[in-house]
DNA sequence: CTTGACCTTCCCGTTACTGGAAGGTCTATC
DNA sequence: GATAGACCTTCCAGTAACGGGAAGGTCAAG
């Protein structure tokens, strides 16, 4: 398979598979004219970590994942905690947002919105 | 004002102060011997800068906002503009990071996380 | 044999800083 | 006056995870 078609298989762009060459996440044997030519391994490999990746693990926990899915004597008490790091990191993110929402919600509430000058959003923003 | 002084005062970093300079959302003044020199007018926009920023928008909209705040013929109607498109991009990152953790929990639930190599997790992302 | 769609590598740009090195300055103390 | 330590300065590099685009090789079709 070309690059373009795995992209097409996996989901992924080109240039993400590229760059996840480069980071030694996948390792495509290359074809007689240099290019790469991936088999069912690679595109499942990649399918992975982009299934990994939509969810919000970041390339590092990507490689642990990796590792531990390839590793058949693996734990599962391992793959646990690296989603459960995760999901607080995820959590603790989700609340941040959500409380400048409501801040921001509030604001927008409160301000006319049209020509004159005055302004909650700001006077919040410069409030001494 | 020396740097630290301001930094303590408005609770940024040294170093993201100088970044600011650099970009130029403020402009201190310099002593004889090179030091910034700040006022306390450039002390209220960074606190201004600092508060945007804690609230999620971005350096180009705080930009926006900056402009905004010294100008005394603005219109609300602008600035609550860039704080509706910035709300909007919250709450969509709220509903996907939701949405992530929320699946991210189920598959953390659903994993015993022992010595045993049987993981839903890695089950889940590698489904064909 | 040419066109167009692939493929390759390489390098820069993105966001908003952070860390660190090399070197000048100020203040206090001995 | 020397020195130590706490400032200050600039500049350079790195972060996460790619995306854009240039320059150039390859392949299949007409």
């Amino acid at each position: 398979m070309n690059i373009q078609q795995v992209a097409k298989k996996t989901g992924l762009p080109a240039k993400t598979i590229r760059y996840y060459e480069e980071i030694g996440l996948v390792s495509p044997p290359r074809a007689a004219n240099g290019y790469r030519d991936f088999g069912e391994d690679d595109a499942h490999k990649l399918t992975f970590l982009g299934r990994a990746r939509s969810l919000g693990f970041s390339i590092v926990e990507c490689r642990g994942l990796l590792a531990l899915w390839e590793d058949q004597d693996r734990a599962s008490a391992d793959v646990r905690a690296i989603a459960k790091t995760h999901l607080t990191a995820i959590e603790a993110k989700i609340t941040d947002l959500c409380a400048m929402r409501d801040t921001l919600s509030d604001l927008v509430g409160k301000c006319a919105g049209d020509h004159r000058p005055d302004c909650p959003i700001l006077n919040k923003l410069s409030a001494l």
